[in-house]
DNA sequence: TCGCCATGTCCAC
DNA sequence: TGGACCTGGCGAT
């Protein structure tokens, strides 16, 4: 599930369940040590920085990445005593009304605040940043002859992006993923990036990446009207029922027919990662 | 029940 | 560039 939509979702889920209060925090699994550094404390901000999150436990900062399959649930208390955690559970938070279980990531540490810094230095300008500097994402694609699709996933490029939406976003610009990022003009580099900034945010809000043109229209409109806060509110980060149909142009539709031209769409192994993309329509640079 | 795959990243060759 | 790592779900057996 992760790209940035949900590690940002996830920090503002995090500050609203254990924000100014004192947690109690475990390793279940064991793999984890330094949790009883955070027993206790109080959990003072949580930040996604593209698909980083860093939580401030007084003194402490706990650094934390899912990686491909991580998972960080955060379900209400609801009266009853936390459930004796299940699977593998690298570390679990409890507040005095949530408790959150965190599995499988590819980060969870104690670091510092140099350590943050550089690692958030590294990153790219992320979509969901209101202050984030595109021109810093177009700089490292503009001179690089690796293709868009390698540069989209590269985290220095645009901080956040995962497999989906550079599929998706590839797709929605008519862009070949095999040509350079040097050979990009900066009107198309502007115009994906605006479609990131307009795309996240409903990833944020409705908990599933949302790129077909009618959810898109719906999904604004109702973020127009204020509908759907609750139902963001709601969203734990575990798997439950999509608010739309879960469905994208290109992503995992590989021999189906493009939905713009009809052509069949091609799954291809880049850099270890599937590309789904239709070679009959996208041939922009 | 098994094996494969996944919205990710790093490291060794 | 291929494998390692982390976990869970699903389709094939």
């Amino acid at each position: 599930m992760p790209e940035g939509h949900t590690i940002h979702a996830l920090a503002e889920r995090v500050r609203r369940a254990f924000g100014g209060r004192p947690v109690a925090a475990c390793s279940p699994q064991g793999r984890f040590a330094e949790a009883a550094r955070l027993d206790g404390a109080r959990v003072l901000d949580a930040r996604a920085y593209g698909k980083h999150l860093f939580v401030d436990v007084e003194a402490e900062i706990l650094h934390v990445h899912l990686g491909l399959i991580g998972s960080f649930p955060v379900l209400p208390l609801a009266g009853a005593p936390a459930a004796p955690p299940v699977g593998r559970v690298r570390l679990r938070l409890v507040g005095d009304d949530h408790v959150a279980d965190l599995r499988g990531p590819l980060i969870c540490a104690l670091t510092t605040p140099e350590h943050r810094d550089a690692v958030v230095a590294a990153l790219g300008p992320d979509p969901l940043d209101p202050n984030a500097a595109e021109g810093r994402g177009w700089d490292r694609l503009r001179r690089s002859r690796r293709t868009v699709a390698e540069l989209l996933l590269d985290q220095g490029v645009a901080a956040g992006l995962g497999n989906v939406y550079r599929c998706e976003v590839l797709h929605r610009h008519r862009l070949d993923p095999y040509s350079p990022g040097s050979a990009l003009t900066r009107a198309s580099w502007e115009a994906l990036w605006t479609d990131l900034v307009r795309l996240l945010p409903l990833g944020v809000a409705f908990g599933q990446i949302v790129t077909m043109p009618d959810d898109i229209v719906e999904a604004e409109r109702l973020l127009a009207r204020d509908a759907v806060s609750d139902y963001t509110a709601s969203l734990t980060g575990e798997r439950l029922g999509d608010y739309f149909e879960r469905r994208f142009a290109v992503y995992q539709r590989a021999g189906e027919a493009c939905p713009r031209c009809g052509h069949a769409i091609r799954a291809d192994k880049v850099g270890g990662r599937t590309l789904y993309w239709c070679p009959s329509c996208q041939d922009r640079h």
